[in-house]
This record gives structure tokens, sequence and C-alpha cells, in this order.
DNA sequence: GAATGTATACGACAAATGTCGAATATGTCA
DNA sequence: TGACATATTCGACATTTGTCGTATACATTC
């Protein structure tokens, strides 16, 4: 029986909060983009002040998930992590947290609890045939990895 | 082709902080417990004075994560959640968050760049298997769900 | 009942996060 | 060159989280 490997949290932990994620969502569809770009499309879901999105979007790039480029009087924000990257980390921390970081104990959860469909069950079988029958994984992983 | 469902992610939203984790674990251990005893535990990995984990459970206490019963001088301490509402609630916000709340995307994330080997590909296929063919899923689940 | 040890109660503080307003700077246009 | 619109800067404030120290209260034991 092979032993779970838990994946190593530490690499590469990017750790985005809720506000952040918003943001870079938007970030990742528009970049280049300026702030205010930003603003006005969060505004469609949730109200918040112009200053309440710079303000975040300057503590994102002193954290290095931003950069900004500068032309005259305005700034373009651009992603500096992949949604790649984010979304490993917030899977990681989620495993880590409440399945000691291994992945089977997680699946198993899944199944008995988040009442997993018939169908979701196909689908995530099929899934896993793909992998198993060779698909281009190791490709698509690479061209789409951290590009930080 | 089956549409992916998306868990709601409002309902039983039990969200811990990392602290919160780790006195969760030793309480669902060892309750009903002493904060003193939580502290002992976790100082083998992680020292901190008993204060610092006698407020975090106070404050759990006051959020319902915890119950306490009076012994004379003495509180032991219990849970008021159980391990699976807490893993739902840390699931359920890294799928919203990361995913959109859709297993399938996550699905396929997990096989393209978390490396998901073979030999795990078909430890999940096994779980799938003991799935579709009717296991104890729904008495299982109803044991194990939510005791709040 | 005084000394000693253990628990509890509670105030405090720093850092992170989410939120904003107001002052200032820059650009455009009649 | 003003007037007006738009961006940026930056200080501020409330909450949450993680962290303690210290003053009190309670029990046990000479």
């Amino acid at each position: 029986m092979p032993k779970p490997r838990a994946i190593n949290p530490e690499i590469n932990a990017v750790e985005l909060t809720e506000a952040e994620w918003e943001i870079m969502k938007v970030v990742w569809e528009k970049e280049p983009c300026a702030a205010g770009t930003v603003q006005e499309t969060l505004a469609k879901s949730r109200d918040r002040a112009y200053s309440t999105v710079k303000t975040t979007m300057d503590r994102m790039a002193d954290k290095g998930f931003l950069e900004i480029e500068r032309i005259r009087n305005l700034q373009l924000f651009k992603s500096c992590i992949s949604e790649v990257d984010a979304r490993r980390g917030e899977f990681r921390r989620m495993l880590k947290r409440a399945f000691d970081g291994a992945l089977t104990p997680m699946m198993q959860f899944l199944i008995e609890h988040e009442g997993l469909s018939k169908e979701e069950a196909s689908q995530l079988r099929m899934l896993v045939e793909k992998q198993n029958t060779g698909g281009a994984r190791k490709e698509k992983a690479k061209n789409e990895s951290s590009n930080r």
C-alpha cells in the first residue's frame, strides 16, 4: 500500500488575504491595469472606496505580489505571482491545517462528507484516467507554472 | 456533460485561525481538558505562555467554538464544533477563494500542478470506485457530521 | 492560618487587515 | 491661465490575531 506523500507546504507559500484574492483576480484578467479600473470592476459586486482598493494594492506591491509601472502620472499594476502560484498556496495551507498535509485523507473527506455525487465522482475518475494514460501533463505544468 | 456543481460556501462556515486549529486539535483529542493541558501539549512543538493559550481559548469560547464546564476552581474545555465541521469550513473557504467554489477545476489543478503521482492517482481512483459501487457513505456521513 | 503552588481574570501591545478621508499633484481643455 | 477632473499620497482608525505579564483567587499542606 503506497504511503500517502505529504506535499511540502513551505515551498512557494504564496498566501493571499480575502481582499487580495479579489484584487488579484481582476489584475490577472486585465493587467496591466490601473487601481481605478480594479476598483470599478469590484464595485459591481461590492462597493469600496477607491482609496481602499489603492491602499491594498500598494501593500500588495510592497509584499511583492504586484509591481507598478509608471507612465507619467499613472500607475499600471501587473501581477508578480501567477494564478497557479496563488491557488497552490491556498490549497496547501488548507491541506496543512485541516489534513496534516496529506492528500488521501482529504479525498476521503470529500467523498464521505461533501456529498460528492456519482456524476462528480465519474468526472473525477475521468480526470484520473487521463492522467494515468499519459496526457500532456508535463508540458502544461511547465507552461503554466510560476512566473515569479 | 455534467455541469460542475458549486458547493455552497455559506452554510456551516466554520473558520478557524492558525492558532485556533492547533488548539482545537488538542481539544478534540483530549476533551474535556484544561487550558494547562493544552498548553503543555502544544509546548512540545512550539512554546507559548500559558496565558497566550488561555486567552485564545477564552476567545474561542466567546465565538462558540469551545464551551467551558466549571468544576470548583477549574475550567474544563469541550469542543462545540466537530473536526468534520472545521475541515469542511477550511476546505470550502479554499475552494471558494481559489476555484470559485467548483470542485472539478480543483481536481484538474491537483493533477496538473501538484504532481499527483500515478500511485496517488490510483489511490484516488480506488476511493472513487468504492464510492461508485455503493459503500456505506450515507451512514458514515450521518454519524460523523456536525454536532453543533 | 501562613506559605506555596496552581488557575483564572484581565489589561496591554504589536502586527496585519480592511476601511476611508483629505491634502496634494498632475493632466486636460476652453 | 484658470477651472475641473482624476490620481496619488498618506495618515488614521477599528478589528482581529497572536502574544504576554501581573494581579487575584483558590487549594493544599505544613
